[in-house]
DNA sequence: GGAAAAGTGTCTAAAAGTGGGGAAAATTCA
DNA sequence: TGAATTTTCCCCACTTTTAGACACTTTTCC
């Protein structure tokens, strides 16, 4: 299970560090996809990353809808491995879409671990005051 | 079960010796997190703190309020390890978040076992008057 | 009062993270 | 087709952080 909050440094290549915490867990092959809109992208394991998608991307083609929902599924997703020092290179298409740039920040996300850009967490943290999160937790 | 109020001292780095008391019933490994919004950290048993909270962060995750909810969980909790001398390391994020430096209080919350900044502790304490103790516990 | 246990602080080796250089591969262009 | 350019990937070196060991102090308990 991922846990916790970490920020490192990508390079100007896209290359980043992932916690060596999270290495372990996820095997010498990663799957890394944009994570719905919510403005990160999110790093499986391949075993995890087909066993939450192959029932979706499989579904009959005969309707538009399904078609669709695959190529967004497939096209935003992408294998990558690990570099000597542990790092993954982030996909620019991805680096792109939510606007990656030097300060980021993983999150561990219990299945996954998610990828953000250290202004966007920082200030999704800062918009979420403590009566939100009590609200949150208590409908839950 | 955990009861009690111990007084510790953490160091530069964030560590902090668990009460021994504590220490038997936790485990090598605990998971500490941060506690609604009360302006403190919960230390839990591995076992303890999944069975409180993995029903809730492997929710659909095609909802974004459930996204969110088990983001806000997930992060702020880490897996800690005692060292040598029964210290754990509390994670920066973790002591930043609820203001901890040196002086620190252990409570035995049942269940888990709390760790206060002292002066957070003291004045809650100070702040509770007899009448406020026996509107609480009428309530219950 | 003394021995054992608990708590605290410091030092050091190892691990993790970061940046850059250059070979190999791919692509472009003449 | 072949030279030039760009891109990708691997390797090396440096810096920072972390984990573990050690030593000392304080507290607890007989």
């Amino acid at each position: 299970m991922f846990l916790g909050e970490f920020r490192n440094k990508m390079d100007a290549k896209g290359r980043i560090a992932v916690p060596a915490r999270f290495r372990a867990d996820l095997g010498d092959t990663v799957i890394i996809n944009r994570y719905y809109t919510d403005g990160c992208l999110a790093i499986f394991t391949e075993d995890a990353w087909k066993e939450k998608y192959t029932s979706i991307i499989t579904r009959p083609d005969n309707h538009k809808d399904n078609r669709m929902l695959a190529r967004i599924i497939t096209s935003t997703a992408q294998t990558t491995q690990f570099d000597g020092q542990g790092r993954i290179l982030v996909p620019a298409s991805l680096v792109k879409v939510v606007n990656l740039s030097k300060n980021c920040v993983f999150i561990g996300a219990g299945d996954h671990v998610e990828l953000w850009p250290e202004e966007a967490w920082d200030s999704l943290n800062a918009s979420l005051t403590d009566e939100e999160i009590e609200r949150i937790t208590e409908n839950h």
